[in-house]
DNA sequence: TATAATTGGTTACATAAAGTAACTAAGAGA
DNA sequence: TCTCTTAGTTACTTTATGTAACCAATTATA
């Protein structure tokens, strides 16, 4: 019988990844801080996965968050050491997609 | 207002990525061809699910399906051009895992 | 003084996806 | 005929996600 196993290293962080809107969100950080609302507009994820999202990536350290106590109030999200470390992943998805993915048939799997 | 919108091509990427099991899917067969079951047991997923994900992979292009009709039948999946291409990314999710990733807490997000 | 506007959320409910376990089909061998 | 093996499928439960309405704090406006 074959015990071998998948990495468990590997298997935290894909599982991490295969959350919906994990990715596309540590993406989007990584042009720079922003804010809840553009988020949920640049994504389209609503409020309250956006909101459920970011607070998981905060206590698991790959984002930060940052109170502006101005009128109206101003938050906003960053990526932190850990978070932006995940940018060569980012870059070889996105090489992935320019080589294989045919732009005509940009659906949703 | 700001009309910046996510790449397609990365979107669609990011979406095949964040289903649930595909990505472990693809880390497995980097390694080499395999059946139906060995991946079940391996990847610790349902025979519902496995069947259905390879099904999309398939569709997708990025799996093949061989049956060799032997006794019992074997039917072996294997990555296609298009699925090894995803190494890279794997590489680098396997790279951020070990730097990142405590192995003390190696639990489900 | 009341009303409205803005940001950053939360709540309640409907729908879709995933988990679980039992079942099936096809072929070969006892 | 009965059992074994592989590769799934079916029916049902539980969890995750989508949708839309709502709330609190603060300031501007009528």
């Amino acid at each position: 019988m074959d015990t071998s196993v998948i990495c468990p290293r590997f298997e935290t962080a894909i599982s991490l990844l295969s959350q919906r809107w994990t990715g596309l969100i540590i993406y989007q950080l990584l042009s720079g801080p922003q804010r809840f609302s553009h988020l949920t507009e640049v994504i389209g994820i609503s409020g309250r996965l956006l909101s459920e999202r970011l607070k998981n990536l905060e206590a698991q350290g790959l984002v930060s968050r940052t109170v502006y106590p101005e009128t109206p109030v101003r938050i906003e999200y960053a990526l932190t050491e850990k978070g932006f470390s995940l940018k060569p992943v980012m870059d070889e998805i996105q090489n992935w997609s320019q080589v294989w993915i045919d732009p005509a048939e940009t659906t949703k799997v």
